[in-house]
DNA sequence: GCTTACCACGATG
DNA sequence: CATCGTGGTAAGC
């Protein structure tokens, strides 16, 4: 039996945003089995639930858990904890390989979907599939990739994307010092991934 | 199983 | 701006 855990909402110092919802579904073995935050608290709910349904097989429970708390950190730009357990499993080969490269860009950095493809033989969209359905959001640096024109691009938040979303990243990569002019990042936050 | 439509992209003109 | 190539997924047969 799983645990769905949901914290209080929280305010948050955005100029078109107010609250953000956050919650973390943590497995049995207190390994990280998906986490989401959104200013829509159904649909942080419809998600969690969703994905817990499919792993566990029993309704999700609320409450408290340290690693909604490490969410909330991660999202105000403190870096929290150095290591999470992720539950093992729950992607496929090719999002493995994705998600293992999201987790070596290194805070105040970003990289673009295309440098990520050609690192692991691939092509961007296949990339961009991959990094839209990362299950471990803020855990596994998603955020931190933009297109190659180095504009923020988007961000679903487990909804369509769209321009709420991209504010949010915008601020994410911001408060981890990402350097921007305007809606362009300089060109010196670019990190770009090992090739195999 | 196979086919197709859909994409958080990129390069080109 | 438009268009096309592209790779991986999931939903539909």
């Amino acid at each position: 039996m799983g645990h769905f855990i949901l914290t209080d909402a929280m305010k948050i110092g955005l100029a078109h945003q107010d609250r953000l919802w956050f919650g973390v579904l943590v497995d049995p073995q207190d390994q990280l089995a998906a986490s989401a935050f959104t200013p829509r608290l159904y649909r942080l709910d419809k998600y969690l639930g969703r994905v817990g349904q499919k792993l566990t097989h029993s309704k999700p429970r609320r409450g408290s858990h340290p690693l909604a708390e490490a969410m909330v950190d991660l999202y105000r730009g403190r870096d929290a904890r150095t290591h999470v357990d992720l539950a093992q499993g729950i992607t496929s080969g090719f999002q493995e390989q994705v998600y293992k490269i999201l987790r070596m860009i290194p805070r105040g950095r970003v990289t673009s979907y295309g440098m990520i493809a050609s690192s692991i033989s691939s092509g961007p969209r296949a990339v961009g599939n991959a990094v839209a359905s990362n299950p471990w959001s803020l855990f596994v640096p998603c955020h931190r990739v933009v297109p190659s024109s180095l504009t923020v691009g988007n961000y679903s938040m487990n909804d369509h994307p769209n321009h709420e979303s991209s504010i949010v990243k915008k601020e994410l990569l911001k408060r981890e010092g990402v350097f921007f002019q305007q809606d362009k990042i300089l060109p010196t936050s670019l990190w770009k991934p090992r090739g195999e």
